[in-house]
DNA sequence: ATGGCTCCTAAGAGGAGA
């Protein structure tokens, strides 16, 4: 079983590059972020013609997620649970294939906004984190995915990319994402890759990319049996070669 | 380089992104 996490910074800019990866690498689930538009927008039925279902959950400008499937999925959430907002953001969908439980999540930035901003970032984990004790202790097999929008140590960004206080490397950053580790869950990637420079993010500008001065912001956290289950993990770096790509690649895991 | 691009909306620049 392969599932991928992508944040493609606008689905209807990206539809073309999804399709294409989507072909190549026939994933049976890829999980979207900064999708950037309502879902009625939502460019649903190319994906639909070439075999996949589309569950989207969407607003107008920004944020945006969806869960592509080659097979149907139960929708179980259509936001985070447990953050306390009447108008949730467009930032989290979950769905259940068979026994497997799949959170998509496009945490907040946090450099914008201020104080409230970061503090917002730090609630969604706070949320992020309780639900994932709930599902842990209700026993369920369950991946949590998509961008994080943290280097969770100083080994996943280049030297100089970011500055020390940059939300996505803030000390209470790291703690958050670490804090889900502790709870027992896998960080599949740097499982299988201990010691590797990894990055799954380049900035658009002064040729980041080239310069290879790139972030690791976009993960999968695996619950403990499904992290028993995992084989490969990687991003796809070529990806950030295209022509007019996004500025983050996909990253697939399988699992056997 | 204190955002150097790329999105968005909307018809002007300006905010968000990381």
């Amino acid at each position: 079983m392969k599932i991928a996490t992508w944040n493609v910074n606008s689905i209807r800019q990206r539809q073309t590059h999804v399709l294409d990866w989507l072909k190549r690498n026939e994933p049976d689930l890829l999980l979207l972020q900064e999708t950037k538009c309502e879902a009625h927008q939502f460019p649903a039925q190319v994906f639909e013609d070439a075999g996949y279902v589309c569950n989207v959950v969407g607003q107008k400008s920004y944020n945006g997620v969806a869960i592509l499937s080659r097979q149907p999925v139960d929708v179980l959430a259509r936001s985070l649970p447990g953050l306390n907002d009447p108008e949730p953001p467009a930032r989290y969908i979950e769905v259940r294939l068979g026994t497997l439980t799949v959170g998509d999540l496009y945490l907040p930035n946090g450099n914008s906004g201020g104080a409230a901003g970061f503090q917002g970032k730090l609630e969604f984990f706070d949320a992020l984190e309780r639900h994932a004790a709930v599902m842990l202790r209700e026993g369920r097999d369950f991946i949590l995915a998509g961008d994080y929008n943290v280097c969770p140590t100083d080994r996943d960004f280049a030297p100089g990319a970011l500055p020390p206080t940059d939300a996505l490397v803030r000390p209470e950053s790291r703690a958050a994402f670490r804090r889900l580790l502790w709870l027992g869950l896998t960080d599949a990637v740097r499982a299988l890759h201990p010691d590797e420079t990894i990055y799954t993010f380049w900035d658009y500008q002064a040729g980041a990319f080239h310069r290879d001065l790139g972030l690791r912001i976009d993960h999968l956290l695996l619950s403990p049996r499904v992290a028993e289950r995992l084989t490969s993990a990687a991003p796809d770096r070529e990806e950030r070669a295209m022509q007019q790509p996004s500025d983050h690649v996909p990253v697939m895991i399988t699992l056997d």
